[in-house]
DNA sequence: GTATGAACACACTGTTCATAA
DNA sequence: TTATGAACAGTGTGTTCATAC
């Protein structure tokens, strides 16, 4: 008996996540360089999550087999070093971002539904 | 110097508030019916929100001067009552609904955006 | 069972602190 | 300063408990 519970908006951690893999898809990056990318994307809406939120979403998506972490040199720094993400299993990040895609349809469904209610 | 902070999706209470307004508008209306229409409209979006909080919708908005709250006696039955809520100040309310309106229309650009950039 | 509301508990996330280059 | 990450702390909301009809 599974009782189906209530659901709201997607969480940003999950947000984050699936943004960071298809963001990461593109071309490796590192978590501060991934917060500068998401500012310029969602300025327009406000949007910024907190480093330590992406560094979270980071550590969870490494922990779970998407993402494989590498310490590299900064070029032309001396021995300064940031922590590099590529994608480690490209079946397994396609198969998420399928899962996660119904969950974003219907928090964009939810709001669009919503706001033809009270506004109509 | 105000320094902006992040703003992610509209918050429940906020969104759940808006709503209430909106359909209390459209004639007085009791905590639990309340529910109940929220499950009707939103249950292709499996979003039904504990009664808790419908409660604390209904209480805030009154203790700000939105709504006004009755005892008043179920018809049909004994010595039941319930409360009934309607729209105390309309110029207020519709005030808040403009308020509200950017937020909602934010989230779902900020969804949309996303959805856009993940999946295209 | 319906109805209301408070009390409790915890998940999520923003702020701060620590460390390093 | 940039970069990473942990630790701390507060907010929001779901679960449970209490009361009444």
């Amino acid at each position: 008996m599974s009782k189906k519970k209530s659901a709201y908006l997607i969480k940003q951690r999950a947000f984050l996540k699936v943004f960071l893999l298809a963001e990461i898809e593109k071309g490796q990056s590192y978590g501060l360089q991934l917060k500068k990318i998401i500012r310029h994307k969602f300025e327009a809406y406000g949007f910024e999550p907190d480093h330590s939120e992406i560094y979270r979403s980071l550590k969870e998506l490494t922990r779970d087999g998407y993402l494989k972490k590498t310490e590299e040199l900064v070029e032309g720094a001396d021995l300064k070093t940031v922590e590099v993400y590529r994608i480690k299993d490209k079946d397994k990040v396609k198969a998420y971002k399928e899962l996660v895609k119904p969950d974003l349809d219907r928090s964009r469904d939810l709001l669009r539904k919503a706001i033809d209610e009270i506004y109509s």
